[in-house]
DNA sequence: CGGTATCCAAAGTGATACTG
DNA sequence: CAGTATCACTTTGGATACCG
């Protein structure tokens, strides 16, 4: 009798901002990327991947920062020099992302 | 001097088919969906989702059955009636981003 | 019921060039 | 070094209509 206990709608989170976000190119693998390699600077990221282009990752980088998942911090030095690491809130979602890409990574090799 | 031991930039997964099939709308949503849900129909997924249009949840749902990830039985009776149920890889994958979905519908409630 | 076909609008991406 | 600006292009999503 008690099927539907736990099956409210809402609980597949429909619509969601983190979501969207996480599903643009390379949000994911750039938020665990800076997980694993923290801290991390853009060019670092940007060898990484090999065939990001600038502005793509510069566009993730600015959502995860806007969204709270990732810090940025800049060191007024010549060259310049920018480090970005998870937040807290980042290194929860991270820790959760990480499995699903490794499974992904794994299934893929 | 072991600094770089695990950082092998393939790890990142930087492209990847699977990746980018999940970056589709709602495509997190229904894997997971169809895991608590399983068996479920067409409709109910529908009904779950609310304002996803049949164009798109029929492709999700298409993406996902020809990545392996779920499985499509329908049975010839009138009315028409399809299941859909996880694959064991999707049950595998499933797993993985259940975790996913619960914090980020915790952290946006 | 469980979709597909078509068409159009919107969003996302990358190449290139340039800057503090 | 660490980006941003512009713009053309590709991909995706949704509305509508229709079908087995």
């Amino acid at each position: 009798m008690s099927e539907s206990t736990d099956l409210d709608p809402q609980c597949y989170c429909p619509t969601s901002g983190i979501i969207d976000l996480l599903s643009r190119k390379y949000a994911m693998q750039t938020l665990c990327a800076v997980g694993a390699l923290e801290p991390v600077r853009y060019g670092e990221l940007e060898t990484a991947f090999g065939d990001v282009s600038s502005s793509t990752l510069s566009a993730r980088l600015e959502d995860l920062t806007g969204a709270g998942l990732l810090e940025r911090e800049q060191y007024d030095e010549i060259p310049p020099r920018v480090e970005y690491r998870l937040s807290d809130d980042g290194e929860e979602l991270c820790e959760r992302l990480e499995p699903v890409l490794a499974w992904v990574r794994e299934r893929e090799s």
